[in-house]
DNA sequence: ACCTCGCGTTGATCTGAATCAAGGATGCCG
DNA sequence: CGGCATCCTTGATTCAGATCAACGCGAGGT
């Protein structure tokens, strides 16, 4: 019944939108098309504080960016890692509650907050399909909440690389559920933040899972995964499917 | 405009939920009182298992109940503590993503999935005022995230004292936004799956905490804030709110 | 009274990951 | 080409928290 919300080409963004932005033949959605527009930031820049003034929501066209918190003596924790297609912004709150950073060049899709809560509160598709992809990162977080409390820097690391190879074959719409090989888009450091390590830990422990014939690195950044099952099995996940941010 | 679903007084439950259950004016909400019923369970019960088809969805009237995540090799963690107010279930969902159980006599006030669905297709409003308690609960976890990926063990036990009293003190509409002195509904094991440690882990620094002259203890349960913002600080919180799943 | 059971505390020891430290590889720019 | 910066790897050492183990305490139950 709001079936035609999901993965419906967005004018003309180059790849499919979740949902809030589609090429549809409600009157309501044409209008979400006409208040949209493209903002383009380099690697490193940082999108929105937290504690900023949201002045838009939207998604991601291409690149990554990160989600983070940071405490006053400069810890740092990673709590959401946007792949293009990925939504960001949070309708009905009126600040960030977090930092949000561009960590490649980043094209996003946007819409100015004002009209598009307006838009929702006509248009109950919208918040229909927008409590659902909340409640999917809902459910990511919560996967999370599990690796980085009990986890070992195995297991995490193990499992990073699992998801970001699920993602990328959804995201590629591969046949196999799994890409085999996969480039990570995050430095160590970046990786350690993720996953609530140390860099040298990360570095060591992919070392690790190299010299035991899990992966095999081509580079620094790209992955390939030489055993699947063996993969799977280290990252200690019991879900069926394993959900991302 | 959704100001009359927040804190309405729900029928004659003893408490306040958060907006999906209300003696309110208009037909609709009316109509979601007329489904409504009411169910019990003991301590130690489990509520729904994950990967159980969900057949209803609900608010905690009293009790506490926990939502938790087990890998095959026994190690556990908690994702979520649910209070009275605090909603459960996933509208949309077919199955549940982690276990929930009582961890004290619990009394839910709940509704049937398929007619709550279907009155929220109706009710744009309870899918906005979903999506806006959905909204927190994710903040919440992202939180979380940083507590468990980066915090000592004596900040998480900081932590989550300074949580439950937050929460104790709006559950009571108290003046103060900290309560004082509060219950600790979890035994040791269970706050140590809360937050990521041992049992004895949990036991030595709250122990730390008491001889540190942070907190005093009434028998194992009842915790007294002896400095109140001495606790804040060795939680490590920038955040300013805090905000609770 | 005694036993038992669930919960909590405390001590001794061990260990996985952090920390400290030194280099290596790659790419950019003058 | 050399110099510098960024990112990554690897080794040595330390330390926070896990693990192993013993014991205390109160609530039921018989």
């Amino acid at each position: 019944m709001q079936d035609h919300f999901v993965h419906v080409q967005c004018g003309d963004c180059p790849i499919r939108h979740r949902a809030v932005c589609a090429r549809c033949e409600t009157d309501e959605l044409m209008r979400l098309e006409q208040i949209k527009y493209y903002r383009s930031f380099q690697a490193g820049q940082t999108i929105i504080w937290s504690g900023d003034r949201m002045e838009f929501v939207g998604s991601v066209v291409s690149g990554i960016a990160t989600l983070t918190q940071t405490m006053e003596d400069g810890r740092r924790q990673m709590v959401g890692l946007l792949l293009p297609s990925d939504f960001v912004g949070r309708p009905g709150r009126a600040t960030a509650a977090f930092d949000v950073t561009a960590t490649t060049d980043l094209v996003m899709c946007c819409f100015r907050k004002k009209p598009f809560e307006e838009m929702m509160l006509s248009t109950p598709h919208i918040a229909q399909r927008l409590l659902e992809m909340t409640l999917d990162e809902l459910d990511a977080a919560r996967e999370w909440m599990l690796l980085l409390g009990r986890k070992t820097a195995r297991e995490k690391i193990a499992s990073l690389i699992a998801i970001i190879a699920r993602r990328d074959a959804a995201l590629q719409r591969k046949r196999t559920p799994v890409a085999l090989s996969v480039d990570l888009p995050l430095t160590r450091e970046e990786m350690a933040d993720y996953l609530g390590l140390t860099l040298e830990t990360v570095s060591r422990q992919i070392s690790a899972l190299k010299r035991d014939g899990v992966i095999s690195l081509e580079g620094n950044r790209r992955v390939m995964i030489a055993d699947i099952d063996r993969l799977m099995e280290e990252a200690g996940d019991d879900s069926d499917g394993g959900i991302l941010v």
